[in-house]
DNA sequence: GATTAGCACTCAACACTTTCGAGTGCTAAC
DNA sequence: GTTAGCACTCGAAAGTGTTGAGTGCTAATC
């Protein structure tokens, strides 16, 4: 029996139990339950050279062992053993997401709602269009009323984004209709991000009164929003954890999970379908210090970058946490073989 | 000194008292405090009175007296002072709501967060579109891919509602306008509900082709929601008041939130622009039966009806919260004088 | 007759002590 | 290297008094 290995794996057990229970681990429970071989004292011994290599703290004398942060890591990078989902289970998240949704909105508190319902954790969601992705497919100004229009613009990706617009002029419906149609064709193919821009120089290149209706429609291309929606589940499910028992912890964590900025920072940076997992102070938002934060992220099909973040204390099940966000991703990339953010059966 | 009065007004002091402390209130307070030319013992003489006629309850034998529902009732009812919110407060809620915003759930979330931040109490926003108020003023058939378009409905409100349609075949770009103008000129006036039933009836009238796609149409026009969003903001305030300092509560508290039946049960059943106080029981979700409920609708000029709740303990600040609901109110209709849901500065 | 002072009684909250048990570290024996 | 044994630590739980805010009742006072 190699040493190194036992160590490794009294390690293991501690955690393991740790997660469990959140109760400090004694060495009597790791020799009864986990490695009946071995006498509590000799755990014991273990436990405190693992205390000395910085993998254990005891929050006091004759209390049990905590993992730190840095046994968390290694728990995650090496010791974590694939845990795949019942097919119960798989079968649900299939069923959720099947029905029938128009709007991405409603998707992502499905998808919060099951998630966090699976893992009991707080699930995130978070939709973004990276601006560069979206090109022009086709554009149409519709008459709303006397003065004002729509406009509406396709992507190539199926995305549609309408913009109303005031002109300061009537135009008629079948003169909307022409420049829609010319409108279209010259610039089908042109990034949204530089949409305002080649309206402009359209708009030189005309006289005046179509100038002026150029002009305005490219006024309101400015601003487009990157992140178009962040939805939350599962918040009552913190209070669960005994960690959040301290209604002054649990209210300081509702409050992050209420502030839009902090939302975003903890489920942005990490790259595309790869799933990330930052424990306690890694995440970055002072208020989480002792959170961890598993996120994935999925391409969906439309342009649309969706992020889901399930937030927990340190001693979350990362296991399962990884599992469920996999299992997510290939159910989700299943799912979107359409255009529009609309979900197929 | 008119007996009645006198015992109204100790009623008063002892309401106003537990709102503000949550803790049960002694006679000696009231005759400190408010009725400072009465003993403790006449004060105490009419809290037994109170007592037995069910205003007041004791928790116990020698702790103070609490109010009880009937009493909460009374007080909303008939011992309400307005309490008119501070230049800056008003100032605030201007601010927020000013800030040029396109879409419902922006608005709602930014008036969510603003409402929980004046009052301390989570604040639930709903926005619902009541149907029959829904009629068509042009309709727009716009190409996304091959096969497939959007279908553009603007109404008389100015709200635009748009519904992807997978066609049968390939129509072009030219004949969708032309359908477009025919149909937009057919259904002017048609109520959305009943839509789907004309667009049937037209296909009738055509020829092979062209009745297809009207009914490929009509078939996208079935089931259109009543509500629309909720958004629920300032959840983490419930944490402020000692009530929920049982973690439990708060739970089931939280959930309830997590729940969209209930939070749309919870915000229905009162008329437009009218402020709704439902103290305790009266609010029907058995979850919530010592929370009170403040709920007042707006119009919102584009047929749209928002709903804004304010969920708190019994002893809520009714008197407050009424206030801001109704300057809100104000404020809304102020500002909404546009067409699609756009606020105007 | 309404008001009030006074008194006995109640009960939660707090501080304090004791007990208990789960834990540790160390040492000596296996 | 492993383990039994022992002394020690410390938080949690249970028991105990004390305090203080509260009540209800009665008798005296205005």
């Amino acid at each position: 029996m190699d040493m190194i290995d036992r160590k490794y794996r009294i390690l293991q057990a501690i955690i393991d139990d740790y997660i469990l229970t959140a109760l400090p681990v004694g060495s009597r429970t790791i020799s009864r339950k986990y490695e009946q071989r071995l006498s509590s004292a000799t755990i014991r011994n273990e436990m405190s050279d693992l205390e000395e290599l910085g993998y254990l703290d005891s929050p006091h004398t004759s209390a049990g062992r905590v993992p730190s942060y840095k046994a968390y890591r290694l728990y995650v990078d090496q010791m974590l053993q694939p845990l795949p989902l019942s097919v119960e289970e798989m079968a649900m998240l299939q069923k959720c997401l099947n029905s029938r949704m128009r709007q991405v909105e409603q998707i992502s508190a499905q998808l919060a709602s099951a998630v966090s319902g699976m893992t009991h954790y707080t699930t995130a969601v978070m939709t973004r269009t990276p601006r560069e992705d979206l090109r022009l497919s086709h554009l149409q100004l519709v008459p709303v009323a006397d003065r004002r229009v729509l406009l509406i613009l396709v992507t190539t990706t199926g995305t549609v984004r309408q913009t109303p617009v005031d002109l300061e002029m009537q135009v008629a419906p079948d003169v909307l209709y022409t420049v829609s149609r010319i409108l279209s064709s010259q610039l089908e193919g042109c990034p949204l991000s530089q949409l305002g821009t080649r309206l402009q120089e359209i708009a030189r290149r005309e006289s005046d009164e179509m100038a002026k209706l150029l002009g305005t429609l490219a006024g309101t291309q400015e601003d487009v929003p990157e992140v178009s929606s962040i939805v939350v589940g599962g918040r009552s499910n913190l209070l669960r954890f005994p960690e959040y028992s301290d209604v002054e912890k649990a209210r300081n964590l509702l409050s992050v999970l209420e502030t839009r900025d902090k939302l975003v920072s903890l489920l942005s940076g990490n790259g595309e379908m790869e799933i990330s997992v930052r424990i306690g102070p890694e995440n970055g938002v002072e208020e989480l210090k002792d959170c961890s934060v598993v996120t994935a992220s999925y391409r969906l099909g439309d342009g649309k970058v969706q992020t889901i973040g399930l937030i927990g204390p340190t001693r979350m099940q990362y296991g399962r946490a990884i599992s469920v966000l996999t299992q997510v991703g290939r159910t989700i990339c299943g799912l979107f073989s359409d255009q529009d953010g609309e979900l197929r059966p």
